[in-house]
DNA sequence: CGGTTGCTTGAGATCCATCAATAGGAGTGG
DNA sequence: CCACTCCTATTGATGGATCTCAAGCAACCG
């Protein structure tokens, strides 16, 4: 089922039960897929875009190095690409973190939805909003904070996505990733980022054991992070992107 | 007019005549803005996106620090933000870094020539492809690459962006951006950024004069900064033709 | 069990930031 | 025209943040 996607785009419109009938008219049947398994190498590209319905997955680069950039993590719920913004080629690679759940999607087939219903095009648009949002703001980690502050601001921006879809118990979560994966998406080596959750378990600000993580002080870390919860466009879910007057 | 941006959007989509026509209908006459001038400070928001025609400008964040990170570099030609994603509100400001001329764009009004002409569409759609893969790379650049690596990279960027609207001449073009500006571009203080300067001197790749970039050895700085000129996913000018079928 | 994977710790090297000072150019006002 | 200031580029010196290399340890697994 296409419930994790339908839940997420709903914080971006107020959806009706018929716009949820469309959507999951839209989402093929799930597949299994097993960790660490590149999605696009199975797809057929312009076609068919991968929509993680469970599971983790993140979108990276390798470098000549060998060295990665994690790019984005993508949740459940969250698509590949977002809405629309599949090229033809794609220079970099999507790959599950976990073992995942995976439907397929036209691309096609969104936009038109998109155009033959309003509040779809909003929510959608709203998605894509949101995905560019994540995205600059990891930039801004990676440019001007320290390795701490990237880490705790990381930690906050899965907090709150992982609540937008209903996964978040009392401040703890699972994160599945490990500590490579986060170093990797942080722009840091292993050691470093070992050190850094030290730091944050140190100041009492959090406790990760077993994958599963615990904020202690949610307005600690926030603060530490120079967390800003409204980056996402969430909450309130009216909101307009432009639709004519 | 809106030249510089109809002469960029043709490199996503084979306009007609007729296409052109209708981009320049959905843009305001320009304004002059002087440098270091807010954008969206002058706007009515959800209503209007800026569409910069000349000058350069800069999409940034500002810290609680006080510290900068510019997260993009915008040419002429460039939206403030790309097609349709303009939200009600922004959580970081687009200032000029020169002089400028300013367009405006009712969002609305391209997303229904969108809807109307699937050619405008093809090249709308291009155009945040291409802003989304710019800002991807910054963000590996900024993760995984050195001081020196990060600064070849932007500038082959730039030469490349250049390019597809004309303003480059064999290799050199100005490049008005004070050291200060691009240090905040690629995280890194003004004093490193004089030194990486240097490096890429010393190794001749390029001379940096009185706002004048020349580079002198196109293969040489693309394969320090392992730059991949097919990330923009441009076509190949099309410059012999403006009508198609 | 031996091998693998992931976490942790220590020590030293490197990259880059910060602080401080100089120098040239551009504008400004007298 | 000169004195002044601001802005930008540059250089040196020092310290800190982070990387790399290396080793040990625990858990898991065939």
């Amino acid at each position: 089922m296409a419930q994790m996607f339908i839940e997420k785009l709903a914080h971006g419109a107020s959806l009706t039960v018929s716009d949820k009938d469309v959507l999951s008219n839209l989402v093929s049947p799930p597949r299994h897929v097993p960790a660490h398994t590149e999605l696009w190498a199975e797809v057929d590209k312009p076609h068919a875009l991968p929509l993680l319905l469970d599971g983790w997955a993140c979108r990276y680069r390798i470098l000549e190095t060998g060295a990665r950039q994690i790019l984005s993590i993508l949740l459940p719920g969250d698509l590949c690409e977002p809405f629309g913004t599949l090229p033809d080629f794609v220079d970099y690679s999507v790959a599950t973190l976990t073992a995942a759940e995976v439907a397929l999607v036209q691309p096609a087939a969104l936009r038109q939805a998109s155009q033959d219903n309003k509040t779809l095009e909003k929510a959608l648009w709203w998605d894509l909003l949101m995905v560019i949002s994540i995205e600059r703001e990891h930039m801004v980690s990676l440019g001007r904070r320290s390795a701490s502050e990237r880490l705790a601001h990381l930690l906050c921006e899965l907090h709150l996505r992982l609540e937008l879809v209903g996964r978040v118990d009392d401040l703890t979560f699972t994160l599945p990733m490990i500590q490579a994966d986060l170093a990797d998406t942080l722009g840091l080596s292993t050691v470093h980022l070992n050190r850094s959750l030290q730091d944050l378990r140190g100041l009492g600000l959090i406790t990760f054991k077993e994958k599963r993580l615990t904020i202690h002080d949610l307005e600690g870390i926030r603060q530490l992070a120079t967390f800003d919860p409204s980056y996402l466009h969430a909450q309130t879910p009216d909101r307009t992107v432009g639709t004519a007057s």
